[in-house]
DNA sequence: TATTGTTATACTCTATAACTATA
DNA sequence: TATAGTTATAGAGTATAACAATA
């Protein structure tokens, strides 16, 4: 019969921790939210060393990455896609344009939107980074299996999307 | 034999997307990061609202959590074990003493230290407040059975965690 | 010389209100 | 009236340098 707590710690804890020893973290490691922030933020730390030869940060290589399978999607549709506020957008897609990776074209159905594509630039920059960060993904999940990885993806998603499709 | 890639979106995209319509996001939802970052976001998103009641954050919990099972922890082990700047633990543990909720002693040991504790008041509070999260961290994994559940744990430990013991 | 806790500060990220042009 | 894009700004989160007291 399966329990619906872990244990949390030995009843009689031994004495005070010291300085220099480690702390018992084990209610935390029993949360799904923890371990995910947890794994999030060590990815990020191994990515942005990664890709800083590419001059991208996460969300920059999110919005190249989805103009690049999407092209001509308006700043509403990448918003909306990767939960970035709108007002948080424009200095983002600024600075792609100034360096010549996305650009701007009239919408050709309605003329308050704008339709965003690579540039040719663009294109290459994200093909290379891409192919950066499956390797980085491969390294980091180098203790799993490859049916673990698809297995942990599709848990997570589970998690943020539930009644998406499988 | 298993391909090492997913397939990326079909070669021929048929038009521009028009707005309203979402976009494919396929090549990030292919990725460990993306899916852990937004697993944790839709956790944490519950969990603010949840712990209003008790007035912490996520790091507010995660800090008391730890005390009620180390009770005599210094401030850098605490900072340590959660990933705490030290200049960034100043503001938070005075605003946890001054709510009555943890109190410094004398390190026995290290004049230098500071040995942190729950108050009866903030022992009372993380008890309930865990019970809340268990709760929360339940609803939220609704569609992972138990043994899922500790199956997604266990593989994200592996990705930021990899030399830990199972 | 190294470490604990602290102050001051800067930088990034995220969030809200309000405006314009168009639908 | 509602929506796309934008501006300005505020708040939270995260980061580094430097200091006093103690090891």
């Amino acid at each position: 019969m399966p329990r619906k707590t872990l244990p949390i710690q030995s009843p009689q804890a031994p004495l005070g921790p010291q300085t220099g020893q480690s702390l018992d973290t084990r209610f935390l490691q029993s949360l799904i939210g923890y371990n995910a922030r947890r794994a999030a933020l060590s990815i990020i730390e191994v990515f942005l060393e990664r890709m800083a030869i590419y001059g991208l940060r996460p969300v920059d290589f999110s919005v190249l990455s989805v103009l690049a399978h999407n092209p001509g999607a308006t700043s509403r549709q990448v918003c909306t896609a990767l939960s970035i506020l709108p007002p948080n957008f424009v200095g983002l897609i600024n600075s792609l344009e100034q360096r010549k990776l996305v650009s701007r074209k009239a919408h050709p159905a309605d003329k308050r939107a704008i339709a965003l594509q690579l540039t040719a630039q663009g294109a290459t920059l994200v093909r290379n980074a891409q192919v950066t960060v499956r390797e980085l993904e491969t390294e980091m999940a180098a203790g799993l299996t490859l049916a673990e990885r698809k297995t942990l993806i599709r848990l997570l998603q589970k998690i943020y999307a539930p009644d998406a499709p499988v």
